[in-house]
DNA sequence: AAGTGATCATAA
DNA sequence: TTATGATCACTT
């Protein structure tokens, strides 16, 4: 495990040491074995990606590299280049996010500075020779901020009213309420329309992939101007 | 093929 | 159980 980088600098050159490494190689450095089935996979490759930079937020709510201020992404692309999953931000504390305000959210904690770190996902790869890319260090823009706000506040507002039972993924621009549990017997308490407490799916904000795509063609737009 | 809902692993 | 790290796999 390393130890948390001191400047954006230094995060900046270990990511550089990862570019082009395979998650085998990756593996190899750090002594640890892939797992052999696929469904233990989940996560995986962010975990090592995590100790490899040094990050250390662990289990904390907030981003991945406290000092810095950073929250470190994976993003897994297809053959083509494009985002092929959906991107976790935040689980959501479904009895107190009514009174949280956007600037004092999670959700804009973590992605107001992202390192995005693009993986190969293609799964006719197979995993231990799936590369890592170029990491790409990301601000929201204002229109890009401005939208995920109004998502969060009318996903927020509907949690709020107890329209939870409602709420399904199709809702949000860029921002998504999807279940982010174990099972779905894992439950937690959040309120239906009376204000009464019930039991219901743990909750979590995701981003679209046609938002993480904006941010691989405006980094793209970056480099060719 | 895409997108949603479901699920897997681990730490505290 | 709640937080982290996500991807799987079924439906549309």
């Amino acid at each position: 495990m390393k130890t948390a980088p001191t400047s954006i600098d230094e995060l900046m050159a270990r990511c550089r040491l990862l570019e082009g490494l395979s998650f085998g190689q990756l593996a190899k450095k750090l002594g640890y074995s892939i797992p052999e089935l696929q469904l233990r996979r989940k996560g995986w490759m962010g975990m090592l990606v995590e100790m490899a930079l040094g990050a250390d937020a662990k289990t904390l709510p907030s981003p991945d590299f406290k000092q810095l201020q950073i929250e470190l992404k994976t993003l897994p692309l297809d053959k083509q280049g494009k985002p092929c999953e959906s991107t976790f931000v935040t689980s959501i504390p479904l009895l107190t996010i009514g009174q949280e305000s956007w600037q004092s959210s999670s959700v804009y904690e973590k992605l107001k500075q992202v390192l995005w770190l693009p993986i190969e996902g293609d799964r006719v790869i197979s995993y231990a020779n799936r590369r890592i890319g170029q990491a790409i260090l990301w601000s929201p823009d204002e229109s890009q901020l401005a939208q995920l706000k109004q998502d969060w506040m009318e996903l927020v507002e509907l949690i709020q009213l107890g329209q939870l039972e409602s709420i399904d993924a199709t809702m949000g621009t860029f921002l998504q309420v999807r279940p982010k549990a174990a099972n779905g017997k894992s439950l937690c308490d959040g309120y239906d329309v009376y204000g009464n407490k019930i039991k219901t799916l743990p909750r979590g904000f995701y981003l679209r992939t046609s938002f993480t795509q904006q941010v691989l063609q405006n980094q793209y737009l970056c480099h060719t101007e």
